[in-house]
RNA sequence: GUGGUUGUAGCUCAGUUGGUUAGAGCGCCUGGUUGUGGCCCAGGAGGUCGGGGGUUCAAAUCCCCUCAAUCACCCCA
């Protein structure tokens, strides 16, 4: 029975569940637009090089978890691991470059090659926007505003918004000094990692998850003294915008984010009900080498993982809805019947109407128990004296009335019957 | 990549210290009504006990390997 199991971290997504999917992306499509942003649908997998160049070499996605092969022509290429390289890419042969506002909005599976567990798969998916081409507090806090807006109308009222600023790539310097000098002398107390760290990734100790490291990163100096008062002005002006909005946040200096590219405003969203995996979206305002651009492209947005969006929904309770069940069931006995129905079916499909019908020979019994699990309204029977007589016998299967109505008729009142009960 | 747990029917799971034709509930199919559902009753289909190897007279059960799922770490969405 395990014999054809998909690839690990993958998954066939079957009907009723894919419902809630589809109702992520036509929810994230409605929200979006309201915010002027448009939907961008680049390739699944891009030459390698753009998500080197656009995540960083250093950066652990890059080194070890992208999905790399090479086509027939020698080509190195990747799947997307996440979304914002290659929306870039696709960016750069407009006129962003000069000054012009993009925004986009995305979602659609990501590879990483990681080892799965609870909300980790290997093939993810993500719905994310990307707001290009400016730079301004207000863009931020309204990108922000907007991923809320759109989490409440998937049912997810109450996430947690936690920001903070990583100033321009001009603070980073004073900034990584002040750290290094915190640390450098207490290294021999903290956790192999963050040894690695200190050197390759001064920034990653500080959400460092060790006991020990914890309470010296606690009483670490705040970085951010070192910034521009440019940049703490930039993140106030963001904080204002939010209030302004009704956008509660927290804020979190310890907050840093893997990628590089992020400048100034991050921020990462995350939600109780979920155990060790608590972020369900997250991103901030970046600035992107392009290929083939000698200047970085400034934008701001974020990803949310859809597969913990639905694990929220459903910790919440707030997975709604099973599927519309047909409204009608067409029975027939002999072949003349079921071919008549068949037409009939045709007719109220046309015209939009579910019907659910029996194409095989079986019993009137049979029939009817398939139409009750179906959970049908009304069920047409008809068999040889009826289609001699002209007519079909309409059942209310919830008071189990019958009631005699001439084939001609019928389509019509299938009809009148699903528009009234529409209505309700 | 590291560690823990798990793997028996479509689903949820039993299976006693190894012992003959491997079970239940639900679901599915058929019949109980020459053409009437839900409830009830009866019957039936459906399993290489994840896979491979080993120990044994005998393995779903014990041992090893492997695959997969799941959880945690790591990383992130």
């Amino acid at each position: 029975m395990a014999s054809f199991t998909p690839p690990p971290g993958t998954a066939d997504i079957f009907a009723p569940e894919a419902v809630r999917w589809r109702r992520l992306e036509n929810t994230a499509a409605t929200v979006f637009s309201c915010y002027g942003y448009g939907e961008l649908r680049t390739p699944v997998f891009e030459y390698t090089e753009v998500f080197q160049r656009g995540l960083g070499d250093a950066t652990e996605v890059v080194q070890k978890e992208m999905y790399t092969f090479e086509d027939r022509g020698g080509r190195s290429l990747t799947l997307r691991p996440e979304g914002t390289a290659g929306v870039m890419r696709a960016l750069c042969n407009t006129d962003v470059m000069n000054g012009v506002e993009q925004r986009v909005y995305y979602y659609g599976p990501m590879f990483r090659g990681e080892r799965p567990a609870a909300g980790r798969r290997r093939q993810f998916h993500q719905v994310g926007v990307e707001n290009v081409g400016r730079v301004a507090p207000l863009i931020d806090a309204e990108c922000i505003a907007m991923l809320m807006d759109y989490l409440a109308r998937v049912g997810i009222p109450d996430a947690e918004v936690v920001v903070n600023t990583r100033g321009i790539q001009a603070d980073r310097e004073p900034a990584e000094q002040l750290l290094r000098e915190y640390f450098a002398p207490r290294l021999g107390e903290m956790c192999p990692d963050c040894k690695t760290r200190f050197e390759k990734n001064l920034w990653r100790i500080l959400d460092c998850k060790e006991e020990a490291c914890r309470k010296i990163i606690h009483d670490a100096p705040d970085y951010r003294q070192a910034f521009s008062a440019e940049s703490l002005a930039y993140f106030e002006e963001v904080k204002r915008a939010l209030d302004a909005l009704k956008t509660p946040y927290r804020e979190d200096p310890l907050l840093v984010r893997g990628l590089d590219y992020y400048v100034h405003t991050v921020f990462e969203v995350t939600h109780s009900s979920l155990g060790s995996q608590t972020s369900i979206a997250g991103g901030g305002r970046y600035e992107l080498y392009l290929p083939g651009q000698s200047r970085p492209v400034p934008g701001v947005g974020f990803a949310a993982g859809m597969e913990r969006l639905l694990m929220v929904q459903d910790a919440l309770g707030s997975s709604p809805e099973s599927p519309v069940s047909t409204p009608f069931y067409l029975i027939g006995l002999g072949a003349d019947a079921r071919l008549a129905n068949l037409e009939l079916a045709g007719e109220l499909r046309r015209r939009g109407i579910p019907v659910a019908l029996e194409l095989e020979e079986r019993s009137m019994k049979a029939q009817l128990r398939s139409a009750n699990k179906t959970g049908a309204l009304l069920t047409v029977v008809r068999g040889d004296a009826e289609m001699a007589a002209g007519i079909a016998v309409v059942k209310v299967m919830a008071t189990g009335e019958q009631s005699e109505v001439p084939a001609a008729e019928l389509a019509k009142r299938l009809d009148d019957f699903y528009q009234t009960a529409q209505g309700i």
